[in-house]
DNA sequence: AGCACGCCGACT
DNA sequence: GTCGGCGTGCTC
């Protein structure tokens, strides 16, 4: 290094998630390390005296003031097995900000899977010495000789520094500093794997990004095939549509790679319009670019099915990011992803941060689906975030969906994303004919069972045609509990105060959340009556139904208790196979499935997830059973859906009836406007948390009082005299789950019209710090935050 | 997140 | 008189 040049200083982020720390720090850079450390480096650097995982944001050339600010450290080793791509190095403050989260908390996502690998202090002798230099420090210092000769003889003139003064090593610290100071030995950490093969360090130079520490115990990414295989099927013919969608994909795909700018597609296609060839298409089209293509899927999509088509046409070239992987697997595959042998990685929500060097085309698919957003930790929304990368790393974004999320296809006809429609199903499918049946009216007919009239008519056509049926029970707030017809007392979870639900096997009652199980009470707990009954519907009772109907046709059942017992699989396999006509499920065969011979869908209790309390409730049913709609009829025989409803007049029925998103778009989006909610408003809020529940209402009437107040001294004109957007603050209420596994649970929510997200993230932050500056905090409650709900 | 420093209660 | 409570402050 040129003498007089200044220290290059490497900005750290230490891996401590706390809003104290969520800045950079200064290390210095040590000449054994020059080269090594660079932006997007995982290092391990002294931190308040512990040796601690950070990474490198960017290097600083140092100036006079942080010399003298700080007692500068040096960087303590590097993990030279992955650097961060500078299009992921980009999102880590933007997503700590979309998140109200850390930077370190940004950066644990995008580290590989598993836990850390911690560098090990190693001794290293500086030069062989030559006989006389240990003859010389016999004389005076026969521990440091003794130590001397030890280390020339190890593999490589190095020994770990635990295991010499450990135990059996038997070599006092002092005897190590000793030579440390006269120059012959130096202490270095290092990482175990490059520990072990330190020769490769010369050799790394040549490799460009392609170094990796991979375990020699593992087994190499089988490479059996590189090129994909022949497809099965020939390629379908495209419809005018997917031709189209093609084209303009593959134009801005051009475009991308010219350097320029792509807005966001959105492709709109009804179920069964073929959007999945549409993207195999883009991607195939990407590759042929030298790019590489990221589809994220909804969990329940990475299905075996899914993997098995696209290994038909992308063979080994695929990586898939699952979460059922045990972490050695899903390390090996992210190492495959970073030494670029993945052209394209399929995987749910967290693989938007795989680390693919050449990233030229991000599909979304389902864009809708909520699980894009809700997480435990970081609240991140992965369409947000695909569409943040992409801008970095000048690749073309993709969404899909055939029921777009309001704000999505609120954005597409501001002409902010460009719309793609698929109009046509392939081969002239046509989308079947939904009946809604008004159940009141069975009622009044004398018909109290679960099926009406019709549906079961209906069902009985299809097993004479020896075709399939699926009934899907929609039980999203609505269950079989258990009331007393005198109090009307329901028989509640007594840690999670949800209802619990009834369950015919063992004449017992179990929780949804936390799995508490108890007998049906022969007395109302409440009022000691004897008129206690199970009450609402569940799939054991629809199953009754029909085996009392008809009698000696086997039905199979799919509910949680079934996945628990046997698993989803299996029962899935053997309707597929036809070992019976029927199918009776909920949520969990509402999506993704595929059975040529299903010619019948029913939909029982229809408008159940309408009546939840969630601004999105509409939009959700819509979505939910548009889902379910296109499950009939995909193959030739034509299909039909029959939902059953207590509300048929409902705007979100009739759209589903006619298969109208648009229709349904324009009904709800003039509702959101009316009301106030996105895409015209920005919420945030505020969960807060504790096994004692007056602590838990303390803390959220403090929150609810300093953002009250924050809002009036804005409103008052006592900030910075901006136009600030008023806030609205809603709370603190029981949260929609009131208690969870003997957690409290109480909410505040906040609102800002129009698109002010900043507004809300600064009172939110605003009103941290005020509230951890007050005296007096209750303690053991959590308190979470959420921006965009 | 940890860990050290710093002022007020019941104890060998 | 001391040991120890955890409130507050700091970490390159």
């Amino acid at each position: 290094m040129a003498a007089g040049r200044r220290q290059e200083l490497a900005q750290v982020i230490v891996d401590i998630p706390h809003r104290d720390l969520d800045r950079v720090f200064h290390y210095r850079i040590p000449e054994t390390l020059a080269g090594e450390v660079e932006p997007g480096r995982e290092v391990w650097v002294a931190f308040h005296g512990k040796l601690t995982r950070g990474w490198v944001l960017e290097l600083e050339v140092a100036t006079a003031e942080l010399e003298r600010a700080f007692a500068l450290q040096p960087v303590e080793a590097v993990n030279g097995s992955y650097r961060l791509g500078h299009d992921l190095l980009a999102l880590v403050p933007w997503l700590a900000r979309e998140t109200l989260g850390t930077k370190a908390d940004v950066l644990r996502l995008m580290a590989p899977p598993g836990p850390p690998v911690r560098p090990a202090a190693w001794v290293l002798l500086a030069a062989k010495p030559d006989r006389e230099a240990i003859a010389f420090w016999e004389g005076i210092d026969p521990e440091c000789a003794d130590l001397l000769r030890r280390l020339s003889r190890a593999p490589q003139r190095r020994m770990k520094y635990a295991s010499l003064t450990g135990k059996g090593g038997g070599v006092p610290p002092a005897v190590i500093d000793r030579l440390s100071d006269a120059g012959l030995v130096t202490v270095r950490q290092l990482l175990p794997k490059l520990a072990e093969r330190a020769t490769m360090e010369r050799a790394r130079e040549k490799a460009h990004q392609t170094e990796t520490i991979a375990d020699p115990a593992a087994k190499p990414a089988s490479i059996t095939n590189s090129s994909a295989l022949p497809p099965l099927f020939p390629e379908p013919a495209l419809t005018p549509d997917q031709k189209q969608a093609v084209h303009y994909l593959t134009e801005a795909l051009d475009a991308a790679g010219r350097g320029g700018d792509s807005r966001p597609f959105l492709l709109h296609g009804v179920t069964g319009s073929g959007k999945t060839e549409v993207y195999i298409c883009a991607i195939r089209e990407a590759l042929a670019r030298g790019r590489q293509a990221l589809l994220l899927v909804p969990e329940i999509a990475l299905t075996p099915q899914t993997e098995r088509r696209l290994r038909e046409r992308f063979g080994s070239q695929v990586a898939l990011l699952h979460s059922g992987l045990a972490d050695a697997a899903r390390r090996q595959e992210w190492q495959r992803i970073y030494r670029g042998e993945a052209d394209l990685v399929v995987g749910a929500r967290s693989a938007v941060f795989a680390p693919l060097p050449r990233l030229g085309l991000i599909i979304v698919d389902e864009e809708h689906e909520p699980s894009y957003r809700q997480d435990n930790d970081l609240k991140y929304h992965a369409r947000e975030t695909a569409m943040e990368r992409a801008r970095h790393c000048g690749a073309v974004v993709v969404f899909g969906s055939a029921t777009p999320a309001l704000e999505t296809y609120a954005q597409a006809l501001s002409g902010r994303f460009q719309l793609l429609k698929l109009r046509q199903r392939p081969a002239g499918g046509q989308l079947p004919p939904v009946d809604v049946i008004d159940m009141r009216d069975e009622l009044a007919a004398g018909n109290k069972g679960m099926l009406s009239r019709y549906l079961l008519k209906a069902v009985e056509e299809r097993l004479q045609r020896r075709q399939q049926v699926i009934l899907y029970l929609n039980r999203r707030g609505f269950s079989t509990f258990v009331i007393c017809r005198e109090c009307g007392t329901v028989v509640t979870c007594p840690h999670c105060s949800i209802s619990l639900v009834y369950h015919r096997h063992g004449e017992q009652l179990h929780c949804h959340y936390c799995n508490f199980r108890q007998d049906v009470p022969e007395r109302c707990p409440h009022c000691r009556s004897r008129a206690i009954r199970y009450f609402g519907t569940g799939t054991q009772r629809i199953e009754e139904e029909l085996r009392a109907r008809f009698p000696g046709v086997p039905v199979l059942r799919m509910d949680r208790d079934v996945a628990a017992q046997e698993g989803i699989a299996p029962v899935l396999d053997a309707f597929g196979r036809g070992e019976a006509p029927i199918l009776v499920g909920t949520q969990m065969i509402a999506k993704g499935l595929d059975f040529p011979r299903v010619t019948l869908v029913g939909v029982l209790a229809a408008d159940a997830s309408l009546h939840i309390s969630d601004f999105r409730a509409a939009e959700r049913t819509f979505q939910l059973l548009s889902q379910v709609a296109g499950r009939a009829g995909r193959a030739r025989e034509p299909g039909q859906v029959v939902l059953q409803t207590y509300c048929p007049e409902h705007y979100c029925l009739q759209a589903v009836q006619l298969h109208d998103y648009e229709g349904f778009f324009r009904r709800e989006i003039e509702l959101r406007q009316q009301l106030g909610y996105p895409p015209f408003a920005r919420l945030a809020r505020v969960l807060f948390s504790g096994p004692e529940e007056p602590l838990v209402r303390v803390a959220a009437d403090t929150w609810a009082e300093i953002l009250r107040q924050q809002a009036g001294a804005v409103t008052m004109g006592l900030s910075s005299g901006l136009a600030q957007p008023e806030i609205d603050v809603w709370g603190p209420a029981p949260a929609p789950v009131a208690k969870v596994e003997n957690r409290f649970r109480w909410l505040l929510t906040l609102r800002v019209k129009g698109d002010r997200l900043a507004a809300l993230r600064a009172a939110l932050i605003a009103a941290e710090g005020e509230y951890s500056r007050r005296r007096g905090r209750p303690a053991g409650v959590t308190i979470s935050l959420m921006l965009n709900p």
